[in-house]
DNA sequence: CTGTTAGCGCATTCAC
DNA sequence: GTGAATGCGCTAACAG
């Protein structure tokens, strides 16, 4: 039961009063980060708190600690499901760590993400967490030059610390797994170039067809957006070409995928039995569509997991650049390529 | 250009220091809130802030001034489209005002809600926006009784203030729509009945339908949950009844519009043609599919406004609950019913 | 293990 | 207008 949970708010004084022992006992006692004591005056302390309603307040801890146990947490914008799920990973993880996450969006323009770093920045977080990256951006290089503790996740500048997938085994996978379906003319659509999973993926894809012994038609490569509106147009003009139609697409991301396949229907080319497609990192949305669409999944919570210990102070080091391995969800979107079908 | 970027923060002494004046006059200058002074030592100060690359240690400030200027947004999940938009729209106003948006998820259990709301309580602040508010949750009671400023938003319990859409009156424009378009044989899929926006879309629906003298028949009425799952399963329970199907569906979230559409085609009904399909909250990605779906239109940026004026201390005050109107956008996925076509 | 003491950096009194 | 003084609530020395 709480009582006093209005007026003035409760202090470490009042419970401290209440406990009959001093304000740095109190503290002490109701310090998370060391183990839960079990003595009988921590358990008086914790019932005082517990009775009086009381809620440490932030602010004064953080000014007296020096940190805030927070951290920031940037990306293009949440409306974006990959950005959605990815963020949802790092709260989880840096909830479980004790530590609180906040984002802000830097859309697309990178004046944006100079305001959202410094909105950030000014909430005096411990450390960002940047799934921003561009490798022509040089804000994470601004970020080293400050001495500001900073990862990148999803995707990497090759010089800061970075957590993300393996973006060049998801593209071997989806290739590979095109390949393996008796497919030959296969296109590949990928994010802008400025993204290291758009090179990534697409490396991956290059690597597959060489095992293969054959080699990916430079007129088959797409470097587009990482949106629904680019993945429609491009498929538009893979399939619009009568003659030289391709018989599968890779395309690197869901957005672009959805937009191929419904390019695709809307030219009266049927998923599945006219063009196997895969997309890539397998948002929840793909699996329920009414062709469900086989994609490489990414491991958020493992990216989230590898961030998160590359930021805070964990000791153990390693590889400043970690890669988590990503999984082929074959789905209904791809299928045998049977020569007499064409 | 920015001196002293890294080593010890830059404190407001330093910066009073190098202005050659006190603490308290630098605080003065510096204080965003108070319109922002032309004299002679404000610049200097704002000069030498900006020199030394001074940022205000908020923690510090919040301590001192009992207020955080953040406020806490509890959604169940970012992942959904709707809450990711409501979200991003809180976040541009709060920032407009002044004040940072926090948000934390809650998940579907009441359990996890509570503890959320804690989170967001613990970090102290200024007021919370809640986007999960069930009829028969007490939490609302509970922040009202423990005086804690809050707001509902897209949902109310009809007590504490809200900011929503006027979800009745679209209720009414989406079937007044169908009936426009000659359709009788209406069914209405509307959200999990503890959610006002669930009843007040389907009671403005029942308003539109005894409007032209007709009456929705119960077992046209399906409350589900407001999952795209949810929206697959219902839509098969209507298409799988060959002899009683409707020619127009309502469902009372995009979402489910997209589960009933994906329904209908894995049964060879075509959307548009066969039968046509209105969603609600028109979220970016129902516009870009094989068929874009008519939708309605919730006005987020509005809501966020309205939300923030029940929340901050602006003085002026008024209902307070705040209904917003949202607007019927027509597209592919509603046509004329035509009796030939039965 | 406990209590006493001293700030963290800032905003706001209160005098001038 | 400006500056000196005070303390927001808490944690971390330091001493016992």
């Amino acid at each position: 039961m709480t009582i006093n949970a209005e007026q003035r708010p409760v202090t470490l004084r009042d419970v401290a009063e209440a406990a009959g022992v001093s304000v740095s006992t109190a503290s002490r006692m109701l310090d998370n980060r060391t183990p839960t004591s079990r003595t009988a005056t921590a358990e008086r302390v914790r019932k005082a708190a517990d009775d009086l309603g009381y809620r440490r307040n932030t602010s004064a801890a953080s000014l007296r600690r020096g940190a805030t146990t927070t951290i920031g947490v940037l990306v293009p914008r949440l409306t974006d499901a990959v950005m959605a799920l990815m963020f949802q990973a790092i709260e989880k993880e840096a909830r479980s760590r004790g530590y609180f996450a906040v984002v802000a969006t830097s859309g697309d323009d990178p004046k944006d993400e100079r305001r959202a770093t410094e909105t950030l920045l000014d909430r005096n977080v411990d450390g960002l967490i940047l799934a921003t990256a561009r490798l022509d951006d040089d804000l994470p290089a601004s970020l080293r030059d400050r001495g500001i503790p900073h990862v990148l996740a999803l995707r990497t500048d090759r010089v800061s610390p970075s957590a993300l997938g393996d973006d060049e085994a998801g593209g071997y996978l989806a290739i590979r797994h095109l390949l393996d379906l008796g497919h030959r003319d296969i296109a590949v659509v990928t994010g802008p170039w400025f993204t290291s999973s758009a090179r990534d993926r697409l490396a991956g894809a290059r690597r597959a067809f060489s095992e293969a012994g054959r080699e990916l038609a430079s007129q088959l490569v797409h470097s587009v957006g990482y949106g629904l509106d680019d993945g429609i147009a491009i498929g538009h003009e893979l399939f619009d070409a009568a003659g030289s139609r391709p018989t599968a697409v890779f395309a690197a991301n869901d957005n672009l995928a959805i937009g191929v396949l419904s390019a695709a229907r809307s030219l009266g080319i049927e998923p599945a039995r006219d063009v196997s497609i895969v997309g890539y990192n397998d948002i929840p949305l793909i699996s329920r569509l009414p062709v469900p669409l086989t994609s490489v999944r990414t491991p958020f919570d493992q990216i989230a997991d590898a961030a998160l210990d590359l930021l805070l102070p964990t000791g153990e080091s390693g590889d400043p650049i970690r890669r988590s391995l990503p999984t082929l969800i074959p789905r209904a979107s791809t299928a045998r390529f049977h020569e007499q079908e064409r």
